[in-house]
DNA sequence: TTAGGGTTAG
């Protein structure tokens, strides 16, 4: 530099300062020992380096020490400010303005509308002297960016009535709108509006295009408009393309395009796994993350490990969530609010209410879904009071309890048997809705209250669906009430007539009390409607690995193995005299299986490999849909009376204990 | 050569 002339000299510097951004500082104290600080072009350029990459403080000083202030200087100033998040700093200057000009205006809109401040913003936004379409576009952005997508068409509709023009942005983020919306009759009003002005459609236009046909239902439409971008398409037209496909469950279309994808980010790689961990595939989600985390190609975030957190948790794979955990550590991922909501679904998937509640604990702040997830791990766990406590808390601390927190809350004191405390609760719900009805039949149910609860349906201001029936149903197969429980499944095989487990409830119900003309009756309205008892896998987690089972499955690599455990258990049995047990348990498995004792159900299996594995004494952890149903739990009493080894198996929410025989649970069986 | 608005994942 010593070479260079003075003017060259000054022209380089700010050209530097920005390339360089973060090592500004040293830059500037260059500039100033090289006496170049006064001149007006280095200092503004230096503010506004220091504006984007801070400190936001050292700007407004070099701000201050302008003698000669531009609308420019102000301008930057102030949405530095926003940039920054010090919107009381923002507007002070604003107030302190010589003169201002549109892009002032419309700065204090797009900063207010940062802040989630949307009333200030339409304030300022009203008051503007006069507007240009960008002041346009920053409010309909503003309302879009937080959800006001109702506001956002509203204001546009305005804007084309007093005349503007809508250029590019403004179908942007119109489009944007009604995607959010998904509502198939606005997009086609869209379309046609662009159509008739003609709207230019560049690359944004037309991706906020796909986007809106894939959510409005137009997956085809969509496609047709991905596949004319050519072979120039960047990644968010083919991240908006797959998730168009997850959104519907369709996999295996986003699962090929996903595959097709010439260079991948980890948008694409989190639309994947977001999109197998929500169509019920958690398995797969854990798996290309794994495949995500190896191949390196794009860093995981916190999105990513939002997905895989509740991937597990669903699965109710702990030791696998616990090095999820270490992972997100190891690569310093910083968890937000919703990072931490995940880990305390998962916790309370996995049964662990301990470390739940510590996530909870640690939280520095909490939304209402913080709440809502804890409150619903102490509801399955049958933890009444401690929901309870959570629900004063959360009003304590100006949180509003939403219509989740009452299913958490009614289903906790049903699950806990506190029954006044429920009521209450129900009480002061201000607009029940039939969700909360079904709590209270579940819970006037659980407790024996049975009559109180058919009133309570009759009584009801909307009419009951499939879970309020379904309450009333479980709690005559509890009390043994046969002929309410004929009246709920009689309503269930109207509003469901292809959910078997109706009809499973119903036959045991029958069968307990040895109808057995009645079970073969609901059997025969079974096979006659095409009903097919739903089989699903069942997951155990080993060695951090998860194993899945199915029905006649002899696909896992120690399936022999677990095969012969069975046989010798039904060997047992027999021996031990079950086979002489009248009970309805033994006569389905007879019946259904006829040689097996302990059929081949994917409980079974999964039960069987669990046995294998552990050591003896030692508690096996059986997790995820594993349905407890009632000839899964009789095989689980036998089994651990035969082996005297305990057994803990998870129910979808609950936990049951064998041991010796006997089965501790918190639930009522 | 400094000031305002744009598409995808939870």
């Amino acid at each position: 530099m010593q070479n260079c002339g003075v003017r060259s000299d000054v022209c380089v510097y700010p050209i530097l300062m920005k390339s360089v951004g973060k090592v500004a500082v040293e830059l500037h104290a260059h500039v100033l020992k090289m006496g170049y600080g006064c001149d007006v072009y280095v200092r503004n350029t230096m503010m506004g380096v220091y504006v984007k990459y801070g400190p936001i403080e050292v700007a407004r000083k070099l701000f201050d020490e302008m003698s000669e202030k531009t609308v420019v200087d102000w301008n930057s100033m102030i949405s530095g400010y926003w940039s920054w998040g010090c919107g009381v700093e923002a507007c002070e200057l604003f107030d302190l303005m010589p003169e201002r000009n549109v892009i002032s205006w419309t700065a204090m809109v797009t900063g207010f509308s940062k802040m989630r401040d949307l009333k200030s913003a339409r304030r300022v936004f009203d008051e503007m002297p006069e507007k240009s379409i960008v002041s346009w576009n920053a409010m309909i952005s503003g309302y879009d960016k937080n959800g006001f997508a109702e506001e956002a068409i509203r204001l546009f509709t305005e804007m084309v009535k007093s005349g503007f023009q809508p250029n590019e942005i403004t179908w942007v983020k119109v489009i944007s709108s009604c995607s959010s919306r998904g509502d198939p009759c606005l997009a086609g009003a869209l379309v046609k509006m662009m159509d008739e002005k003609r709207a230019h459609l560049n690359y944004f236009v037309k991706t906020a295009l796909i986007d809106m046909h894939a959510k409005c239902g137009s997956l085809e439409t969509a496609r047709k408009i991905f596949d004319e971008l050519g072979v120039h398409k960047n990644s968010v037209a083919w991240n908006t393309m797959i998730s168009g496909y997850t959104r519907v469950g369709d996999l295996i279309s986003a699962k090929e395009l996903f595959e097709r994808m010439p260079e991948k980010d980890v948008v694409s790689w989190n639309s994947m796994i977001a999109g197998y961990a929500q169509n019920g595939q958690s398995a797969r989600a854990i798996e290309l993350f794994q495949e995500m985390a190896t191949t390196k190609e794009s860093k995981p975030d916190e999105i990513t490990m939002v997905s895989v957190i509740s991937a597990c948790g669903h699965l109710g794979a702990l030791e696998l969530g616990n090095w999820v955990v270490n992972f997100i550590t190891q690569n310093q991922i910083k968890l937000s609010i919703s990072g931490y909501n995940s880990l305390i679904f998962m916790y309370s998937k996995c049964g662990c209410m301990k470390d739940a509640r510590k996530v909870f604990q640690e939280m520095a702040t909490r939304d209402v879904v913080s709440y809502n997830t804890l409150i619903t791990g102490f509801a399955a766990h049958g933890h009444g009071s401690e929901a309870l406590e959570l629900m004063l808390k959360m009003k304590d601390e100006g949180i509003e309890p939403d219509r989740v927190t009452y299913i958490g809350v009614l289903t906790a004191c049903s699950h806990g048997g506190l029954l006044e405390e429920g009521c209450e609760v129900f009480d002061s719900i201000e607009d029940p809705e039939v969700d909360h009805y079904a709590c209270m039949v579940d819970l006037l149910g659980r407790v024996g209250k049975l009559d109180k609860a058919k009133e309570l349906i009759e009584r009801m201001p909307m009419s009951p669906h499939a879970g309020v029936y379904g309450s009333l149903l479980n709690a005559s197969r509890i009390h043994k009430r046969t002929d309410l429980g004929e009246l709920a499944a009689n309503k269930l095989f109207e509003l469901e007539p292809q959910n078997s487990g109706n009809y499973v409830l119903l036959s045991n119900m029958y069968a307990s009390r040895g109808r057995w003309e009645d079970v073969e009756r609901v059997r025969k309205a079974m096979r006659q409607g095409g009903v097919k008892k739903t089989t699903g896998w069942s997951w155990v987690e080993y060695g951090g690995k998860m194993h899945k089972f199915i029905v006649g499955d002899r696909s896992h690599e120690r399936s022999s193995d677990i095969y012969q455990l069975l046989t010798e258990l039904r060997k047992k049995m027999r021996a031990a005299g079950y086979i002489a047990d009248k009970s309805c348990v033994l006569r389905d498995v007879e019946e259904e299986e006829k040689e097996e004792m302990v059929g081949t159900h994917s409980e079974k299996l999964a039960i069987a490999f669990a046995l294998l594995v552990s050591e003896a004494g030692s508690v096996i952890r059986v997790v995820k849909n594993l349905r407890v149903c009632w000839d899964c739990h009789m095989a689980i009493k036998m089994i651990s009376a035969l082996e005297g080894k305990e057994i803990i198996v998870r129910d979808n929410n609950r936990f049951h204990s064998f041991s010796k025989g006997q089965c501790s649970c918190n639930d009522y069986w």
